[in-house]
DNA sequence: AATGAATGAGATTTCATTCAT
DNA sequence: CATGAATGAAATCTCATTCAT
């Protein structure tokens, strides 16, 4: 009935881009309706396709924002800064934050996106090839400069991946909230030295 | 249609078990449709309801197999074995050896259970926790025997499971084979001396 | 699994067919199944079909069961034994009675056996022509002894029926025990002298 | 197929309504589907469920829409106005005559209502009792001006509302007009007088 | 640009009936 | 005869998308 106040066409995507995030976080990808979206955004059916031409569109866009998002958390280690244990202590920081900021994105990362459709897999592979290849670019530089012990570099960083993925998956299992500093003192604990006593 | 002949209710079980398997590992829970079902183990669309309530249910009964096929694989670390770097390097061949051979298995576990319904994260979070316990169990052995370095055995058990995972999560991701050896190696030196250059 | 006793064909028909009564009686027609009637007669689902060939035979074989315990209830007016009101109301007491004795089949009769489908219709229509038949017969003696009033004895027995039925209607729509004396008594006065005060 | 126009809300959910009357009128409510709904009103299946949440749901306002026409079809007896015979007799005539004039509401209200679920059957029991208590209040208004004779006043509606539905149901059943003048004339006679002849 | 009524393909599920054992 | 596994037509309901207003 009562019709929106028009809104500069940036103004009107975001409105229904943010809502659409909301929604696909609270109830994930498919259980999640272009009803409920136009319903948290406030718009009629129609607008919605005004601006997104199907339901896996503004998913893929959703998607592309999160990774920006998480992928600009870390910083560059800088050979010529900090001692490089600290720069990479507080990239830990850095991307354990960025995640527990924003639960709802991160559930859609690490839940929603997976087997939704080739098409998706494929962004998200997108995503996780560049975030693999700035750890594995980080390594080679670290074992070059002889400071990261000789081994299959991308390996390495697949595993290295997991070890920040994976305490968010379980807080977000459990939908209990993350315990940053505790947790990013074990990665970075296990990173440097493995989980064995000084020798 | 030619009617099949009847079979014992475990073989027809069974049968449309494996053929749900398959299918939700090739499209994904929410794609997967029960005619797919139905197709792939060649029976009646009644059939499959003579044999489980609903397409949650039998899915439900897929996962609870996984669970077991996976859980089961690591052995338990004896001190008076092997020695103890051969049994964790062996434990961690094994777990990616059997997440390997059944790489329809892996990705209903990593992609498609996650994120379901409360019921199914529930049954997911038992899983981990399990898991975990396991883990952090090893980790507590190791500590009182003066191996494994002080810490928050936990968060280091969280950790170290997502370094089992995630690099089976990128092969799965990328459809490709997961290079058993190579990431078996890559972890357990993680996991044993970090990613430092010797000292 | 166990297979049950050999019996004669009348007693497994017999036994099919009281579990059949009973399953429509608290499920109505409709919503009773095949499945429902088996189980309760505790016989396999194809020996139903031995017996009866469809759910609609044996809900019409059910029906004419009940068409015989209620039509055979009243007993017929004889002029020259007790006095005529006595029997008219000794008849009404024995039909409400057969009623209320055999709530299932009354539920059945006034519920699930109408609108069925054009078939039974025609076997509730055939009932009730019966029915009617004998009331009507009875008006027209009572009106050619100077008994009864004149009158279209069609549409009289007609609402005469109804005088029986209804109450008998509203006890199973309430769920209440029909109170027999009660509503015998006053269905008589109506009858007799309908709903005027004595002049 | 082409696209019907929009129309207004209230305008195709009225179309659907009188179409889902007129299928449960010719099929009954099991057996209508909503497909012949749809069909009777010429919109999507879609459409439907645009207005209604469920077939059920559809079907429960038809009924209390018949509730309604019904219900109001007769007058209150005024003892200042026409003789009182007259009124009553007026007032079948109403009855038979909204009855008649909607065969089709009369086959949802005498034969489909009945033993639906419990819900339905609430509906129908809330809809007697108020007929009931109508028709007892006008008997007990009679039996204290004198009228009407004494008796249970609960037990007579009872039966009187059994003289007015009978001959409908019988007509229905038959699939017969009703002669509304002769019924309701027979009726009026019972009510008044009973069955017997004038002493 | 915004609206929301209309669409229909397709999903899950039921259940009367058949028929090999 | 008795059994119960197998069947598939058909039912209800969902929801992404279209398009007249």
């Amino acid at each position: 009935m009562s019709r929106n106040l028009p809104l500069s066409r940036d103004e009107r995507r975001q409105q229904i881009l943010d809502a659409a995030r909301r929604v696909f976080a609270r109830r994930g990808y498919h259980v999640a309706s272009i009803d409920d979206v136009v319903k948290e955004a406030e718009v009629a059916r129609g607008t919605f396709y005004n601006y997104f031409p199907s339901k896996r569109a503004v998913f893929a866009v959703v998607l592309e924002a999160l990774f920006e998002a998480v992928a600009s958390a870390p910083e560059p280690i800088r050979v010529d800064g900090d001692d490089i244990p600290s720069q990479v202590r507080a990239n830990l920081v850095r991307m354990y934050r960025a995640l527990a900021e924003h639960q709802d994105l991160t559930r859609i990362l690490l839940a929603e996106a997976v087997g939704l459709d080739s098409e998706a897999d494929e962004d998200l592979g997108r995503f996780y090839e560049r975030a693999l290849e700035r750890v594995e670019r980080a390594l080679l530089a670290g074992q070059s400069l002889g400071l990261v012990r000789a081994g299959d570099a991308r390996a390495m960083a697949s595993c290295l991946l997991g070890v920040i993925k994976e305490p968010v998956f379980q807080a977000m299992l459990r939908r209990e909230p993350l315990p940053v500093e505790a947790v990013a003192e074990e990665a970075f604990a296990l990173v440097w030295t493995g989980v064995l006593a000084a020798r």
